[in-house]
DNA sequence: ATCAGTATGATGTATGACAAATTTATAGCA
DNA sequence: TGCTATAAATTTGTCATACATCATACTGAT
């Protein structure tokens, strides 16, 4: 082991061990989530240290997604949102762009996508049957010169299929891929001419598949859409 | 439209608009990473703000990983690390734990990870070659008893190949999925009697056929092992 | 009973002071 | 000149106090 002498020097400021004292309780749940945390000035007392030292250490929890502040009215332990971590995960790709993420991008959701279609069509409910129908509804009447949202629908349409599994995990995991796509809206397939017709038909036959619960079909459309799109990103983007 | 009398009265504190005025900053690379920011007697007056509202903001940064502060020295911009969004996931997970999760995370894993070891098979390289080598090596070694260590190295031997597919999104999205496993180290395959053979069997035989890049064979291999898991599950846990 | 105004308690910001850690400058020496 | 040890300056961490601002509960008049 080489870390023998590390993080003996290692002492956490005041505010840091305050910060990780509440964090132990909320993840203990002595502090369970949406119960109200006591004012300042009692907790100030309670821990023996300033409203400065305190305060920092409630900045900190509430940078993360921990507790909500609001002013004049106390302080809140909130309910951690997949949001939370999203908003780093993304922050970390604005900070690692580079011209290989789409093709990286695309090549994830062509191996993961078309497995979650086929799950999807086994475990589906109605209601995400209906929001899927949704998608495709707004899809089809949406403005073709609106690209933006165009490229929107089309997202939530795919969360939707993932939702579809039933299985939070999946969900989880996707989000962070799906939330990237947004940011390069102006490269995708969207305004590439007579595309969204494709991605229509794609669209509407999954839908049929998935609601017939046609794992394996649900798997080849999603497959061949997806391949589709990467056909068109080696032929118009990548130079 | 429903929300026309929202996001009005919604005014942001002083300190969160140093922060997010900071963290814009930071992304649009004005703050690049590793440099220094000024100290907090130079930013007060810049932006005319007392030390208080700075300090919050800065210890909401630090929070999130954007910056670390080092006491005496100064702040600097930090690179963002998957790391932080993981702890924020798992923060996430275990205030959401519940007894499904280790079903839906093995299926995530049955579904995904067969592609990730045909990926693999294709893309690796001989340093991922040698690393998976050294993990089967370790595994082989391990003491039998050291259930948790086992377990780590099992982790590490798929990582292992999820890094072999040469796709760092690919990395980042299933990074969350293992650093799930070892909390729940004790209720998995590991300490059931007999398995650590068929665990050895497996691995070696993906590790033989990622070398010959063998995909097909990647592939079928890394869905009977886990498909074994699953049905581990399925036999001695799910009451 | 309803509504306006008020009192109270909560968080947000400002200021000044000192402590503790680090870096930089300085003086002395070889 | 170059090195070392000490001193000084700089920087972040904590404390204390005061006041501003927001939300809620209370009060009282209509």
């Amino acid at each position: 082991m080489d870390d023998v002498f590390q993080n003996i020097g290692n002492k956490l400021t005041l505010s840091q061990r305050i910060e990780r004292t509440l964090e132990n309780a909320i993840r203990e749940k002595k502090l369970p989530v949406g119960s109200k945390l006591p004012s300042e000035r009692e907790m100030c007392e309670s821990f023996g240290v300033s409203r400065t030292a305190l305060r920092e250490a409630l900045r900190r929890l509430s940078a993360r997604g921990l507790i909500i502040i609001r002013k004049g009215s106390g302080m809140f332990v909130s309910e951690i949102k997949i949001a939370d971590a999203i908003k780093t995960l993304n922050l970390y790709y604005d900070l690692k762009f580079d011209e290989n993420l789409l093709a990286q991008i695309i090549e994830v959701r062509c191996l993961f996508e078309p497995e979650i279609a086929r799950l999807a069509a086994k475990n589906r409910s109605d209601e995400n049957l209906a929001e899927l129908e949704q998608c495709l509804d707004e899809f089809e009447k949406c403005d073709p010169d609106n690209t933006q949202r165009e490229a929107d629908i089309d997202n939530k349409f795919h969360l939707g299929i993932t939702k579809s599994t039933m299985n939070p995990i999946m969900q989880v995991t996707m989000e962070p891929i799906y939330s990237l796509l947004p940011r390069m809206r102006n490269y995708i397939y969207a305004n590439i001419e007579g595309e969204k017709v494709h991605t229509l038909k794609y669209h509407s036959d999954l839908l049929d598949a998935i609601r017939n619960r046609e794992g394996d079909r649900s798997y080849s459309i999603m497959k061949a859409h997806l391949e589709r799109t990467r056909g068109i990103y080696h032929k118009y983007m990548h130079k």
